[in-house]
RNA sequence: GGUCCCGUGGUGUAGGGGUCAACAUGCCUGCCUGUCACGCAGGAGAUCGCCGGUUCAAAUCCGGUCGGGACCGCCA
């Protein structure tokens, strides 16, 4: 018995009558006594085979013998069901296989997690037995998923003549930007390796080299704590163009984003995606990622109550920070007094002092605070929100900063909680003009928002040296639902700017140098003008899968404290190893489990 | 580095100082020839994550620790 003939999940009734043979787990076992039902699963699908005494008396009895997740061999025909044992829930509900030969490929323990979609076992379990949880159909249609975009992605872009080129993983740790994860050298003792962040560097040179336009899909690594959305190492599809400016680069990338979207879900995407500047975006939600599937957007009231009685208000604005709001449409009646307590707590985690909050009635506004806004600033704060009776408006005042991120979460709290977000949509938006670098107060210097080779915007280029908080940078992020999908710019390609920037960004000559010295080299050798974008692919699978968490779509992922339940790493090493490697270590490892 | 939530038969939960270890499901055995959440009858299975403390008595209270999750910081 070796040959397959038929998948499980894809005989139909055009099949009544054909001798198949077939191989998958048991996904459930009905035995009647005389009469014995199996659900055979593979990767397409499930069927049921039935075990006859009238057909074999042999196979009866040893499918007697079967459980749960049993791999089996199933010799049989297709044979169509009686009008009443139909299943209409099953794909291959018409039909079902008359078993005349069964053979046990290999025998399975009770799984301690059910091979089913509805999810009733802790991550943990699932992360230690990582491989029956990637039997649950809905894991394998998220792989199918991924694959499916991958490959969606490759076949455009080989289509637009980009090649696939690879990247070193042992390469050079760089200042700026995340942790890198190192590795040590065993050759050069004291001397380390870091895992890329992002082949970054690598793919402007090959731009130097003239490959013209280059993709690759590739894992990264930064050594950072993790999220929902984050883990230490991801998958990015990064690509670099020659010659393309940044309009024709972004029209091809919403090309292929509208590809995917048609293809691996059959929906379509307006092009041009909308676009919107980061002021824009923070002004009206906060985040340089706006989820802007539902509105509630910010009211900046900060003119209107700058004179009001209401200390905390009049104080931000006098402060030079700001006093926004959002309308929770409706949500008077949905928030009591100690709902908008928790929502007060969750804004604090921002930061945010308090949270201030008026509800709206026909007679006017109501709240602790209603009685600092006299009639004519209730009327305009009415006006302004363009309230209406039973609407809940909740304000921040605070820094700038602080305001933005505070209000911006708890809006997107609201809208879950209130399920004004359309889950079905897909939100593509550009978002443009990100500031080059921002000041960190703490140490003292610029640091690159996106990275330190990001092109300044042309008009802005002069004000590199004099006013560097002020230069806006030539990228653009991508953003989908409220998720930051990728991010991309025009990259300097000639040794002063990029001199220039390092110096704005407080680097000594020979700090510039040391670090990045073969790239600015590499500049003064025919660099052409260049730009690129790369996108999360995880995040990409994991938004078009509809899931929400970024393990769901990595085949083995990470815990929230980076470590892998399957394999239990990371772990001890030998003192071998370590003496190998020239390494000491000076803290007792967690587990005492050091190989022998 | 910090905050919060969770840890009880295989799994998911309930309980919350002393006959309270319960429920569902799964598992095992027997019966059953049209099931597909099969049914019926019976059965096994947990010192309540771990360590310590309080107490006459701790699964329950307290402290610590380990593990999982979410978030802040961090990270694009």
């Amino acid at each position: 018995m070796i040959g397959r003939t038929h998948k499980c999940g894809e005989i139909r009734e055009s099949d009544i009558g054909t001798e198949v043979q077939l191989k998958g787990w048991v996904q459930k076992r009905r035995d009647l006594g005389g009469l014995i039902f199996i659900d055979l699963r593979d990767r397409s699908g499930i069927v049921q085979v039935v075990f006859n005494p009238e057909v074999s008396r042999e196979a009866l009895e040893l499918a007697e013998k079967v459980r749960s997740e049993y791999v089996l061999d199933i010799k049989g025909e297709v044979v169509g069901r009686d009008q009443s044992t139909v299943n209409p829930n099953l794909p291959t509900g018409e039909i079902e296989i008359r078993a005349t030969h069964l053979e046990i490929l290999n025998a399975a323990k009770n799984p301690p997690i059910s091979i089913s979609n509805d999810i009733d076992v802790s991550e943990e379990l699932r992360l230690k037995y990582r491989y029956l949880d990637l039997r649950r159909p809905v894991m394998q249609e998220t792989f199918k998923m991924r694959h499916r975009v991958t490959k969606l992605i490759r076949d455009f872009l080989d289509q637009e003549e980009f090649l696939e080129i690879e990247t070193p993983m042992l390469t050079k740790s760089t200042p700026e930007g995340a942790r890198d994860y190192l590795v040590p050298s065993r050759v050069h003792p004291g001397s380390f390796y870091a895992l890329p962040q992002s082949p970054q560097i690598f793919k402007q040179l090959l731009m130097a080299s003239g490959f013209e336009r280059y993709y690759q899909v590739v894992r990264c690594f930064r050594d950072e704590d993790l999220r929902a959305d984050r883990q230490p190492e991801f998958t990015q599809v990064d690509i670099e163009t020659s010659f393309l400016d940044k309009e024709d680069l972004i029209a091809m990338m919403e090309s292929m984003m509208a590809n995917v979207l048609k293809e691996a879900k059959g929906e379509t995407a307006e092009t041009p995606f909308p676009r919107m500047t980061y002021q824009e975006a923070m002004d009206r939600y906060g985040s340089d990622k706006p989820d802007t599937r539902f509105g509630m957007e910010f009211v900046d009231v900060s003119e209107l109550v700058k004179e009001s009685d209401f200390k905390v208000f009049s104080g931000a604005v006098a402060n030079g920070g700001a006093v926004k709001g959002i309308n929770a449409k409706g949500a008077a009646g949905n928030y009591s007094r100690k709902d908008i307590d928790a929502l007060t707590d969750f804004v604090k985690t921002y930061k945010a002092k308090g949270l201030a909050w008026l509800k709206v009635e026909e007679e006017g506004l109501k709240g602790p605070i209603a009685k600092f806004f006299n009639d004519e600033l209730a009327g305009s704060l009415k006006t302004a929100f363009n309230a209406e009776a039973g609407d809940l408006l909740l304000f921040v005042a605070d820094s700038k900063p602080v305001v933005a991120d505070s209000l911006g979460t708890l809006r997107l709290k609201l809208g879950k909680e209130l399920g004004v977000i359309d889950e079905s949509k897909f939100n593509f938006l550009w978002v443009m003009d990100f500031p080059l670098m921002s000041y960190d107060e703490e140490v003292g210097r610029y640091f690159a928002e996106h990275h330190p080779f990001t092109s300044p915007l042309k008009e802005d280029m002069h004000l590199l040296e004099s006013d560097p908080g002020s230069v806006r940078a030539n990228a653009y992020d991508l953003v989908l639902n409220g998720y930051e999908l990728g991010g991309g710019s025009q990259r300097i390609y000639q040794r002063e700017i990029q001199e220039k920037m390092f110096k704005a960004l407080g680097f000594t000559e020979e700090q510039a140098k040391e670090e990045f010295g073969f790239l600015m080299e590499a500049f003064e050798y025919g660099t052409p003008p260049h730009g690129g974008i790369a996108f999360g692919l995880d995040r990409l699978v994991m938004l078009l899968a509809g899931r929400t968490n970024l393990r769901d779509t990595i085949a083995f992922p990470k815990t929230a404290s980076a470590s892998d339940l399957l394999t239990e790493a990371p772990s001890a090493v030998s003192q071998e190893q370590l003496k190998e490697l020239h390494l000491e270590v000076t803290k007792k490892p967690e587990k005492a489990d050091t190989k022998a």
